[in-house]
RNA sequence: CGGGAGGUAGUUCAGCCCGGUAGAAUACCUGGUUUGGGACCAGGGGGUCGCAGGUUCGAAUCCUGUCCUCCCGACCA
């Protein structure tokens, strides 16, 4: 049994690190643990940014960029944190390279220019950004702030996976402070929410928001609310988080501001955030064995023109005018779309590469379909092919992208929903973990020490209690102590 | 950091056990025929065999060291 887990995992990874691969995302770097990210992934990472951004602008969000650098006692300043990221973080000693006196060509660290302070590389920014908070905050006036960066952090893993969990990675992190608890809050669940609909409407990954426990809670913060998303391999995935930091930065950097009454006071903090990990999460809830399947929201690609054509330069003119009319039309209406009439590969080979991309919407015309007024319209989810007049093309594909966006949800939530089994028995709890796969909703008595128990035996951990849990009198799945509620347990990247 | 598998042409890999001229497929270039689901023919270019030592007349192959990658585990918000 275990045997054949690891193996299933063995496939699943090598399907993954194809799609990934092969899709045109991201390569394999020359640096350990990083990552290449490819003009397609990061045209796709652009469009998500992009509708991330306005999202966060209207919620009266404005972007600013902080160093790279964080000097140790920066970074050390606020316990929890430092000690939450300590085992991962790289750091900078040396500022200068000399050559190498017994070897031609090469290059040395220069003993002598070891910094006086170490750098910490960022694996996260709220050491610099609260120290620099410090400055700009002195009175109720000055609050809220609500900004956000989009930048790179480094985590140095043990072990890396594309996009999921590499040593550099893109995402953008929320930083805010308010004057008081209840805003802070409120602040942290609306962006929760916001994270919570790109997800679902943009990326048509259903996800279930809820809070975390203790133990896997953000080092520093006080509450640690997720969404959390179902892969088809059964696993779950962590796709975004946004943290109540309550006063815990502000004390650790003494950032206090005078309230209306004339009195000192800590501000509170949020910070939230989601990476390029979101693009794993996306290739490895809707693909299939031919390769990725994108949402047309943000798919780089919305729409391909692949012509048929053979030497008959009088039929290719044809085709070329056609196709750039219906490419004219399908711009009007705000569709990404690319005529490929390359020479180079034949329309079969077309049709495979453009589906290993997962482009939503591929169209072909040939000689006979312009006899026919009409062409050949194909959907990347379904693989369904339709004959389609050209009057109103534009419109209907339009309206198919709109369809395949639903459908690709639709199919994840389906099997999502499917995924959430209740267990009432130590023997069913396993017994679903092993073969079923996906959340297990189970009593649990609260405890991290129960909690720690059963990743030992099980690997699977409670990913969150979600935000709308019917409460519920029941015995903990392991050690029997009276619960309130259930709470999603799942193995988990 | 432990276990396993690997590093040879742009890519995927064979060759290694048993040392003796560097291979295949694919991609690429030229010409031609093709074009409705990854075309075919002919010709051509391309590799410090991860790196460093050692053994040997001779090393991709054997030995030692080292670096890197992937998978599993540990670790990880």
């Amino acid at each position: 049994m275990a045997k054949e887990i690891t193996s299933r995992q063995q496939d699943y990874s090598q399907w993954y690190n194809d799609l990934v691969l092969k899709g045109g995302l991201a390569d394999y770097s020359a640096v350990r643990g990083c990552m290449v990210i490819k003009p397609y992934g990061y045209a796709l990472w652009e469009n998500m940014r992009d509708q991330l951004d306005r999202m966060f602008k209207d919620t009266g969000h404005q972007n600013a960029y902080f160093p790279l650098f964080v000097p140790k006692s920066l970074f050390e300043a606020e316990e929890k944190n430092a000690e939450g990221f300590a085992k991962e973080c790289a750091v900078v000693t040396h500022y200068r390279l000399k050559n190498d006196p017994s070897a031609k060509g090469k290059l040395i660290v220069d003993p002598e220019a070891k910094l006086e302070e170490e750098l910490v590389v960022r694996p996260t920014s709220e050491a610099v950004i609260w120290n620099t908070y410090k400055d700009w905050i002195q009175s109720y006036r000055d609050l809220p702030i609500l900004i956000n960066q989009w930048a790179n952090v480094v985590r140095w893993e043990m072990r890396t996976r594309l996009f999921l969990r590499t040593a550099e990675f893109l995402w953008q992190e929320g930083h805010t402070a308010h004057a008081t608890k209840d805003e802070a809050m409120i602040e942290t669940v609306k962006m929760l929410d916001v994270y919570a609909k790109f997800a679902e409407e943009f990326m048509a990954l259903p996800v279930i928001k809820g809070v975390k426990t203790e133990s896997e809670r953000f080092a520093g913060a006080e509450d640690t609310y997720c969404i959390e998303a179902l892969m088809q391999d059964g696993k779950a995935l962590q796709a975004g988080t946004s943290h109540f930091l309550g006063q815990n930065f502000a004390k650790a950097f003494d950032v206090k501001f005078l309230n209306k009454e004339n009195q000192q006071e800590y501000v509170w903090a949020t910070s939230w955030g989601v990476s390029t990990r979101l693009i794993g999460a996306l290739v490895m809830a809707h693909s299939d064995d031919d390769g990725l399947i994108l949402p047309p929201k943000i798919a780089p690609l919305q729409v391909v023109i692949v012509p048929i054509f053979n030497k008959d330069a009088e039929a290719k003119k044809k085709i070329d005018e056609t196709a750039g009319r219906l490419m004219r039309e399908l711009k009007d209406i705000g569709v990404r779309v690319k005529y490929d009439d390359s020479d180079n590969s034949r329309p079969g080979w077309k049709f495979a590469e453009y589906e290993m991309k997962g482009v939503p919407v591929r169209i072909a015309i040939g000689a006979r379909d312009i006899e026919n007024n009409v062409a050949e319209v194909a959907r990347r989810d379904t693989k369904e092919k339709q004959t389609v007049s050209l009057e109103g093309m534009a419109g209907y594909v339009g309206g198919l992208l709109n369809d395949i966006q639903q459908a690709i949800f639709e199919k994840a939530k389906a099997y999502r929903d499917a995924h959430i089994t209740p267990a009432n028995s130590w023997d069913e709890f396993e017994k679903i973990l092993d073969e079923k796969g996906g959340f297990v909703s189970a009593h649990w008595d609260g405890s991290a020490e129960t909690e720690d128990a059963i990743k030992e035996k099980t690997k699977a951990t409670i990913r969150c209690i979600p935000l709308d849990n019917e409460q519920e009198e029941g015995k903990c799945i392991l050690t029997g102590k009276p619960s309130r509620q259930r709470v999603l347990f799942a193995r988990a990247y």
